[in-house]
DNA sequence: AACTCCGTTCGGTACAGCCGAACGAGATTC
DNA sequence: GAATCTCGTTCGGCTGTACCGAACGGAGTT
């Protein structure tokens, strides 16, 4: 994994003590299985051993971790599971989503997830893993790249052409394998593509090896909420199951928005005649 | 909800600044959909409004809370559901008994759930919801009272005579219906009971028209890890059925058991000769 | 247009949090 | 079995930061 080793300074803002804390909460993230020790702790802040204890005794005062004896280590706290289960119950989409997201499983043998839009990128709010011994690396919560992802290009092709170059310019267009999309013109085709069949395909876009097909679904006044997605394995998905598969996603997703009080008449992702009218707010 | 409002002063112990901090999250949490208003934050630590306009930036800026536009009000954030989601995966537990839960409620229609022991209560870490209208309030991530909980007593029932009665004086015999063990020789009695038959019934002592059934799985040593349960309407079982529901969660918390690495040997309390971990607050 | 209500910014100051040193328990080695 | 080492934990003094209060600016209301 790429992963920045920096989450521990946004530097110029921010409370001190607070930020340390916070990173010590994703310190013993990283950590796994192990967790941290005071030294660990210590070390990876670049502060005193004590400093770290106050702090880690502070977080395990709130459940934010626990510490395990004996030679105390200090693993991610049951706090975070309560709150992480609350930030789905209170976006009423998750909850909606779960049966759907079964369903989806169940008619395609696949792991599929639901994804709501933030800034353009797709986060991962719910999922319900396949039968298969395969399982993928999808953390909830997670920002997706909005290029390389079929959730992501299911929420992009429902935007106009400016915003999309727009949020390729705030987010790049990183690549991810040999065949992400790395040019904005690139990008445009195949959101033109998506228009036009309804779906979103990543096709070993975001992982060597891995589809993924994507549908957005949209609230009441038709505007973009997020995607449905299923993710397999590439060899297992010949080009036919692959179309079947994607009306299926479709479909869900028309249901996920109906199911949101949103309506279908009004510009589907089916017809790309999107009248591209400025849109405020 | 009977919810106290002290979360934020565990008062001698602790940095300051990350204790309002965390107590901003605990207050965003409680907010509900609704969210936090900056006066609402600035109220509910008793600072100043720019206090806990700093407080409220470093979480945001860690994801821990996002503020959603306009006026802005501060929500739960996605690295809340991130970091919840990786306490699920630390733990082998959630992972492996997914499966048989999705099983439980498969055979019974009922909610599902796995909890593991923490300081002799049950915490729980997974939900299957059954497919009825009617949904249960289980946050996962929560504590539920060890005497008045199939988890709960399935757990204890694991446990010798003695280190029942220290629980019970630990953690009071809290009443939350007209049928709830209010007295330590009732809840022995029970135990007892819960042994002869091998699964755990609490018959509406949790709360009022609800009964659930439990049984605990345990590790390779014979120790308790943890309990299996359903939950249901307490019209919608009759004592027949309560029996064939118990079975069946005997059977799937011992495939768990297995599954663990664990051995089915008998003995439960008995052969545990550890007291307890000796430690002062 | 004036008023009000919030969110946001900006310094000065008190005190909270940081550091370093010292203590004690467990493990490891000779 | 004693000595040594490592690591968690406690304590007090100093420093710098996080807190407060006041002032600013924008949006909605009368």
């Amino acid at each position: 994994m790429r992963e920045d080793r920096t989450v521990a300074a946004p530097a110029s803002n921010g409370v001190r003590s607070v930020n340390r804390a916070l990173a010590l909460v994703d310190a013993a993230a990283m950590a796994g299985q192990g967790g941290l020790s005071l030294g660990d702790a210590a070390e990876a802040l670049g502060v005193a051993k004590s400093t770290a204890f106050n702090l880690l005794k502070t977080l395990v005062a709130h459940g934010y971790l626990r510490e395990e004896r004996p030679g105390p280590r200090y693993l991610l706290g049951m706090s975070l599971m309560r709150l992480g289960d609350l930030v789905g119950q209170h976006l009423p989409v998750a909850e909606m989503s779960r049966a759907l997201l079964r369903e989806l499983t169940a008619a395609t043998g696949l792991t599929s997830r639901v994804a709501v839009v933030d800034d353009g990128c797709p986060v991962f709010l719910e999922r319900v893993d396949g039968p298969g011994m395969v399982r993928f690396h999808t953390p909830l919560g997670f920002r997706e790249a909005p290029h390389a992802s079929a959730a992501g290009k299911a929420i992009l092709a429902t935007y106009d052409d400016a915003r999309v170059r727009a949020i390729c310019e705030a987010e790049g267009l990183v690549p991810h394998t040999r065949s992400t999309i790395d040019t904005v013109d690139g990008l445009l085709a195949d959101l033109e593509q998506t228009r036009a069949r309804g779906f979103a395909v990543d096709d070993e876009e975001a992982a060597e090896g891995v589809f993924c097909v994507g549908a957005a679904f949209s609230d009441h006044q038709g505007r973009c909420l997020g995607a449905l997605s299923v993710t397999g394995i590439r060899a297992e998905a010949p080009p036919s199951r692959l179309l079947q598969i994607g009306q299926l996603v479709r479909e869900h997703a028309d249901r996920l928005t109906k199911d949101m009080g949103g309506h279908l008449n009004e510009v589907p992702a089916s017809l790309d005649t999107r009248p591209r009218r400025g849109e405020r707010g």
